[in-house]
DNA sequence: CTGAAAGCGCTTACAG
DNA sequence: CTGAAAGCGCTTACAG
């Protein structure tokens, strides 16, 4: 913090009030332009920057928007901080963040709620929704990312959800998913599920399994893959044991683990994708474009969620408006992964 | 900010003194049990949380560390962001996060300062060095991570470096590089470079020379990636244009960009890797691990490097010790990029 | 347009 | 151990 100069000092060198420095700083206030001069050439000379704290203390206002991540090994999430931090900087809010699981995490970060965060964007499947109810009680807003509060896919009755949220039509993009796979002819298609209770698997795997069902068919096989990387190979393991029972395709709850996937179906049990088997993810990360693995994925548009994202909060912020869910359409994108003659290339 | 309880508040339902309350939520401060217990009933009835907005003002101490990243692309960052601020909230701090580069960027950072930040971690190749002296001058703990402030590989004389900095030993690792892929056998031995100023890519190409050196060798071609994967890709074009006159070897500056050269070489132009190319990276991302591209890179050791940042922060906040510079020694680790037999796998 | 003054919600000497 | 009081650096009615 350190040695910073404050109004009264500038004050004091440019012989005006401390009000009229604070003025001077302030867009719209009303100084004369000569005094507004004298100020700034004071507040220049002693490196003068207004107080952002002093300056929450008495607006009830700190700029401040807590964003909650979960780990970032998933790329999806990197690419959703850099653009959240952006849009949010250009709207001239400050990002505090926090990275973490449960555990100690709800401790902490109910040290992030004394900072008297504007508003709040969970984008963390694993946060409790309980400290998603305690910032909307408390007033603040709150902006589910990627996620609903509901669990099970079932809402309790007649209680009205208390915080907004932005996801993309993820049962829609199940099945898309399902519908190419059998245009493309397989019979023997498996899932590989995210963490088993998030809504993003839940409403991926209801879309799927939907899609597979207006084709007249089943899941042929399920593993749970946890949205972890290891996991899914685990999982890839397990599906693909039994050499003649061997799944034809394989719908993977996001690209993180698809690739995991591909990488033990081609380097471990020397199956070609997609001869031998189809691979198919969700995200579209940029590492689904990569030449080694040209992954077939559901395209979830960062940016659209993003602003939405942040025009939901500030409509809760500035506005008293009630909570609101916005659902982003995402689009499948075809890559060699799932089909031997390459229709598409990006 | 919302209609959160006050300590008056919690004073007035407990009946003590607003004092008392405040102590109640100061570590080691003089209260009784029973006044203690009394204020933190009333406390959770009013579900009261001490504003840190307050606390910053009177304290002067934020608790808050600013940390500034680029984007967030090359996987290298996120990893660091994430242990980075896991560390940091260990030790109490919260992270007030800025993504960006230059241009509007300087603006938007000075508005990060207006916070009362208590320190500084700097992991952006591209933020000006100015805005490190800024904070430097303004006594706010300054720590590059990844990066020192010297341009173009020198010091303005007599002028001493006025913030610290954590890299790892950047030259040894590609001298590394340069005797493992003489050792493989290589002679014309490509480089492929990461942003032309920037102390990372200066460094670990002198490192990348003296080893060829060493070796009656020197660079056989070299061209600019910027660390950029477009960038990158497009530079291994070039390197690859004249069929008879191919590197066999090369080394790009990070595994980000060498990842994008591995496609390029493969898919775009039939070659095997190794066995047409060696090819090596630097960072060790997880991807450099993954089964399609098993790249041999040198290992940037996160945890010790955030360890030490994290470490020089707090000395430099708590006791007002000289800036310092910490080295973190780096290590190769060889995967099939590099040799035709693998003497090691992961 | 301008200044004096109150007050945001805390911490922390200062007396008791 | 406890309370009354000053004060952190600002913003913002309130008079003029």
């Amino acid at each position: 913090m350190a040695n910073a100069a404050t109004s009264q000092e500038v004050a004091r060198l440019a012989q005006v009030s401390q009000s009229a420095v604070s003025r001077s700083f302030t867009p719209g206030a009303s100084v004369s332009p000569a005094t507004r001069a004298k100020v700034l050439e004071a507040a220049k000379k002693l490196g003068y920057r207004p107080n952002a704290i002093a300056r929450s203390l008495i607006t009830k206002r700190s700029r401040i928007i807590g964003v909650v991540m979960s780990y970032l090994d998933n790329q999806f999430y990197p690419l959703v901080l850099e653009k959240l931090s952006q849009a949010l900087q250009q709207q001239g809010y400050h990002v505090l963040l926090f990275i973490g699981e449960t555990a100690q995490s709800d401790a902490i970060l109910m040290e992030i709620l004394q900072y008297q965060i504007d508003g709040l964007v969970l984008a963390s499947a694993s946060v409790s929704s309980a400290l998603a109810r305690d910032c909307a009680d408390a007033g603040i807003p709150v902006v589910l990312f990627n996620r609903t509060t509901a669990r099970h896919g079932a809402h309790a009755a007649g209680q009205a959800e208390a915080v907004s949220s932005v996801v993309c039509d993820n049962a829609a993009g199940g099945l898309a998913v399902a519908q190419h796979l059998v245009a493309q002819g397989c019979t023997r298609i498996a899932y590989i599920a995210g963490t088993q209770d998030s809504s993003t698997n839940l409403e991926r795997e209801a879309g799927f399994l939907q899609g597979l069902a207006q084709a007249g068919q089943r899941c042929y096989a399920r593993a749970l893959g946890n949205y972890n990387f290891e996991q899914a190979q685990a999982a890839a393991r397990d599906l693909f044991a039994q050499p003649h029972l061997r799944p034809d395709a394989v719908f993977v709850a996001n690209d993180h683990m698809a690739i995991a996937v591909m990488d033990v179906l081609r380097s471990e049990l020397g199956l070609r994708v997609p001869q031998d088997v189809r691979v198919a993810g969700f995200d579209d990360v940029p590492q689904a474009r990569w030449a080694a693995y040209q992954l077939t994925s559901v395209v979830q548009p960062i940016e659209p969620m993003v602003h939405a994202t942040v025009a939901t909060l500030i409509e809760q912020i500035t506005g008293a408006v009630s909570p609101q869910t916005t659902t982003i359409a995402c689009t499948l994108v075809q890559r060699q992964s799932t089909q031997t003659q390459s229709t598409q290339m990006l």
